[in-house]
DNA sequence: CGTCGTATTGACGTGCCTCAACCCAGGTGG
DNA sequence: CCACCTGGGTTGAGGCACGTCAATACGACG
């Protein structure tokens, strides 16, 4: 992750979620190579027709036929639901991201659009078909594959270990990194709903309500309506993650020697 | 899951962790394909030397450059370790599972052997290729992919959805699925540790014990010794594992009916 | 401007963690 | 062969972080 602070395309900020960018915001800017396998894929996806999907419906369920999908536009959640009501957030996905590549009959998970959506759709059999006649895409489809991987490690380090500050910290930094690999203090655009949010992050809406509410009182972010923050403060919002061995060296020597003690704001 | 339970070559057990299967006990008896797919892909490590390990010792470690290793015998883990002693074990893994085949450059996590092993490595670059020159081969890759990833979203589910009783339910369910698709009450070999396995599941080793004593209260397990658990009730484990919509149908509707009130022994 | 769904706030309860004492198995040396 | 030692495991008491519940506020629509 120390590339992120390295020098890189300062891509202004687009419009909301129109920055190509790839797989599940959970890989951020995990690199020039993640975001040319996008694009290299996306080439599949030209042929098939736009599909608009209205906020809220399914794109597909849990069980269907294995398809793949690419977001052109919007937000996507992808998800599982087990009995008695309980919801898991597996991932987001935004623009340029595609899904369906990792598995190989029915969906296991369900997804939806959490915004207004414009997708496209290919068979699984041209898709594979196309990634054998390629070795382009075919290095393209296994580095999606394997930053899928990456995300769901990281995801499987957030759950269990980090409390309730934690992983929204987590979550406002990803999301900042996510559109601009160099981010600086700033206005930035959430459009998930809190239910959502705090089901990917295994929190209650309240919980998170609070952590938020919390932030906003030691000015690390502001708060404006329900999809905004106004100047997100990332150099403490990275220290209050909890991603301490991520950054850089002075962070981490710092960190280290305190142990136990992580830094305050 | 539910082929689980239907019909299977009821492999009668071997010695411990001798039996041929796939990926991370995750998976567990994820149909004959994954068992399939792990079998070709061990075919590329017959060449390379058998290596054996320690109890305790590291494989290769987190930031390592990446390559290939089958596990021929015993278990190994793999886990991260974040600031301030936090460990997380991301997966275990069994005699003829294989991994690092989801990294693309350096691994992103530790693999430590949990009891002595003997594993076989093959370098990144002659997997590939020899994976780009079979048919065969990439499918079998691609399957142990998906499987990889199936396994990732199950734990996700389990980390944040369950409780501290289900959390350890389910995986002695999915040990005892791993050896036999059709286990039955019977003996069952726990070779690690309770700290590996409280990593593992985002639990204490305290509150896992705390578990498994009233589990062993309620006749659901006879723990014998520190690795050995007598006369595994799978039947009423199942049901307390939180995996309410995996089963048979019957059940199910129980379930469904009475929301919230999850089914007691 | 009124209505409804979403979000916030705060009081309260509880499930898991923390901490500390104890137990037990396995290894080692006398 | 037994006493001791050591490290992993268990048990139980107590605290706290997060969940639960309920009341309120907000913001997006018509």
């Amino acid at each position: 992750m120390t590339q992120l602070l390295s020098t890189a395309p300062t891509a202004t900020r687009g419009d909301e979620d129109a920055v190509q960018n790839n797989h599940a915001f959970d890989n951020g800017a995990k690199g020039r190579e993640a975001i040319h396998a996008g694009q290299s894929l996306s080439s599949l996806f030209v042929g098939s027709a736009a599909e608009a999907v209205a906020a809220g419906k399914a794109i597909w369920w849990e069980g269907d036929k294995n398809h793949l999908v690419q977001v052109e536009e919007g937000v996507v959640r992808l998800l599982r639901i087990i009995g008695e009501g309980r919801r898991v957030i597996i991932a987001l996905q935004f623009a340029g991201d595609l899904n369906g590549a990792s598995l190989q009959n029915d969906f296991l998970f369900t997804a939806e659009a959490v915004t207004k959506c414009k997708i496209r759709r290919i068979s699984h059999m041209s898709f594979h078909g196309e990634v054998a006649r390629s070795n382009a895409l075919a290095r393209a489809y296994l580095s999606l594959l394997c930053q899928e991987a990456a995300a769901s490690h990281e995801q499987m380090v957030l759950l269990p270990k980090k409390n309730a500050e934690e992983r929204p910290c987590s979550f406002i930094v990803k999301l900042a990194f996510r559109r601009n690999p160099r981010p600086r203090q700033g206005p930035l655009r959430v459009s998930m709903n809190r239910q959502d949010i705090a089901d990917h992050l295994g929190l209650t809406i309240e919980t998170l309500a609070h952590t938020v509410t919390k932030l906003a009182s030691r000015n690390i972010v502001i708060p404006e309506g329900r999809h905004d923050l106004r100047n997100v403060n990332l150099a403490r919002l990275v220290r209050l993650s909890g991603d301490t061995d991520d950054f850089s060296e002075d962070f981490c020597q710092r960190v280290n020697l305190n142990t136990r003690d992580k830094p305050r704001d």
